[in-house]
DNA sequence: CATCGGATAGCAAGCGCTTTCTACATGAGG
DNA sequence: CCTCATGTAGAAAGCGCTTGCTATCCGATG
């Protein structure tokens, strides 16, 4: 029923390790021989057997992508970048490689199950995008399978998000603290006084690293900080809303608000209209990330521009051995201040 | 080095057979022969060669999802839903499969690699997502490669996508048609009889069938379009952006500008913004697909509002076989008008 | 003219797992 | 007491490919 190599080969008078080779390219094959095995190749429509040669070679041409949300662009870009990279069709010839992309959805269960499931892949190479969980076993889970999967030969590389200790695994790392330092700095430097913060879930790095961040722009300023001004929630839009909404009750008085990323910002803004409060006069709102949408928002969103596309054609060069890892396999990426509509002086 | 079924099965004092049979839970096992079996796995931190058993067992638990752009949160969305449902970890268990998320671009000879890399895996499913591109030989292409990989035992599952004639692909299409001319009949009933429109690259059927319900719209209505009024473009903001201002330049008294979708429309708006016409006093603006940020528009966004998670979600269900396909492999899935600030009555 | 080395091609041994078929108990039924 | 289903486990034959090693053919060399 299907074509196998042997198949081929008989029709190009061969031996199978004759087609195989032209297949692979790595061993020479007289030009004339080459040539009739291509032709049978094609008029029996073969297509070689994936797993057959992983097994039989010991590798494969899978490469992992772990992301918390697909459906979130701030994951898609870098997915989109990563995958660009690994040489996937259209990608310098040679390595045909498969993107899996994982949706973790934020769980550390499915982020270690996906790992072993691309173990047991034995994937090229794995790239984990975003922030981590922290929790101090999970963590060892992590780090312990990382281990596991550079052992056997992949390479691992974590592209916006914290280097894992005692791992191979090179980071490239979003300075989230940097970012959100210089976005708070922005808006103190404006006049504001009374920032209102709304954090995304609690125990992820990225969430911690922001609010790191904020808090030190307000100490550097000698602004003390009340406990109702910052909120935790998930980095989605509804949560910005309901967040806003909340601060809005716990201090009216409140001139600026400040968001985990973009999404988040977008639902401040529309809770912010809906309270008949007018951006930036009344309250100016600040994102993360710099998504493309921030810039439509009306007004434009003032944020912090994170390099995803860049990150992530970084990390899938380094994952992919075409690109030299930064010293010490780790290189912080920093964010640029995107100043725009959505921030001016505070009223009066 | 590694640790293969046979130390497993040396460790725990049985057959490889057993082993095996014990991890696939398809063969009766006595309790204790599988705890003791359990414990080794465990003991020494087995894990399966995903390639070795694909090859033995002629399947494999990959399945392939074609999109066209995995940033762009249309796709991102249907890929999520999909991925949910194809029981990757978190599913219900028993199946663990990975999503293969392949970025086409919308090039349809990375669209064709791609097909022949999944089908290469031996993938369980794969579903299409997102329009096609209309061009005879590559259509033709496609279908053949569905067809093989049906007859090699891949479900083959099309989400958003027309169906393929001669194929045995279950098809979920969008009703664009049916979208557009509500969209447009909506502008009509506002008294709009100058209505630019947005339109996608020129090749793909998405773009056909929902410039087709629009002229269907102006055509029930009596409404004879000039041919100035139609521009084709990108499915990203920066299309729109530039497109509304050539809209604006050939007829700078229409009063309605519909888009290609939701992307196209933000840039429209802008466009709109900065030549200074107010949205929808001066001029109306709709989108389609309704993603998430339309309604964070200012105004928000006028669209058509396409179920893709829920498509995405049946697909994925219909590419497991957990799902009856619908009568005759096709389904017409049909979007809802959401009427938004955006669109008005014309001035005067 | 015998010999040698380079260029090609083939042989055959796996890669690690699944699965059919067979073997062996064991307790039930006659 | 013997025969038989019934329930479990093992033996072994691949699955389709890669690759180290060997064999062969040739023109080049001494």
């Amino acid at each position: 029923m299907t074509v196998t190599l042997a198949d081929v080969a008989a029709r190009a008078q061969v031996s199978p390790a004759t087609v195989s080779r032209v297949l692979n390219g790595n061993y020479p094959v007289a030009a004339s021989t080459r040539e009739r095995v291509l032709r049978a190749v094609d008029e029996l429509d073969y297509v070689l057997n994936g797993p057959a040669s992983a097994l039989a070679a010991a590798t494969s041409d899978l490469v992992g992508i772990l992301v918390n949300d697909i459906a979130d662009p701030f994951f898609g870009i870098m997915a989109s970048a990563i995958q660009a990279e690994i040489g996937g069709p259209g990608g310098r010839a040679g390595g045909e490689r498969l993107a899996v992309v994982c949706n973790t959805g934020g769980s550390p269960e499915r982020e270690l199950t996906y790992l072993t499931l691309l173990q047991r892949q034995r994937a090229a190479a794995v790239v984990l995008t975003g922030g981590a969980v922290e929790d101090a076993p999970h963590a060892a889970a992590v780090a312990a399978k990382l281990r596991k999967l550079a052992d056997a030969g992949t390479r691992v590389v974590l592209c916006g998000r914290p280097p894992a200790p005692d791992t191979q695994a090179v980071a490239l790392t979003f300075d989230n603290r940097g970012g959100a330092r210089a976005l708070t700095d922005h808006l103190i430097g404006l006049g504001h006084r009374r920032l209102g913060y709304i954090a995304g879930p609690e125990e992820r790095t990225t969430t911690r690293h922001r609010l790191e961040g904020h808090r030190a722009a307000l100490e550097a300023a000698g602004i003390e900080e009340d406990p109702r001004w910052t909120v935790h929630g998930r980095y989605d839009r509804r949560s910005g809303h309901e967040a806003t909404l909340e601060l809005l009750r716990r201090d009216p008085s409140l001139t600026a608000i400040v968001a985990a990323n973009d999404s988040v910002a977008l639902g401040a803004c529309a809770a912010l209209r809906e309270s008949g409060l007018r951006i930036p006069e009344d309250v100016s709102v600040a994102g993360f990330d710099d998504l493309p949408f921030s810039i439509d928002a009306v007004p434009s969103l003032t944020t912090v521009r994170l390099p995803l596309a860049e990150a992530g054609a970084r990390a899938g060069r380094i994952a992919m051995g075409r690109e030299e890892p930064p010293p010490g396999g780790i290189a912080s990426v920093r964010g640029e201040l995107m100043v725009r509509g959505s921030s001016g002086a505070p009223r009066e």
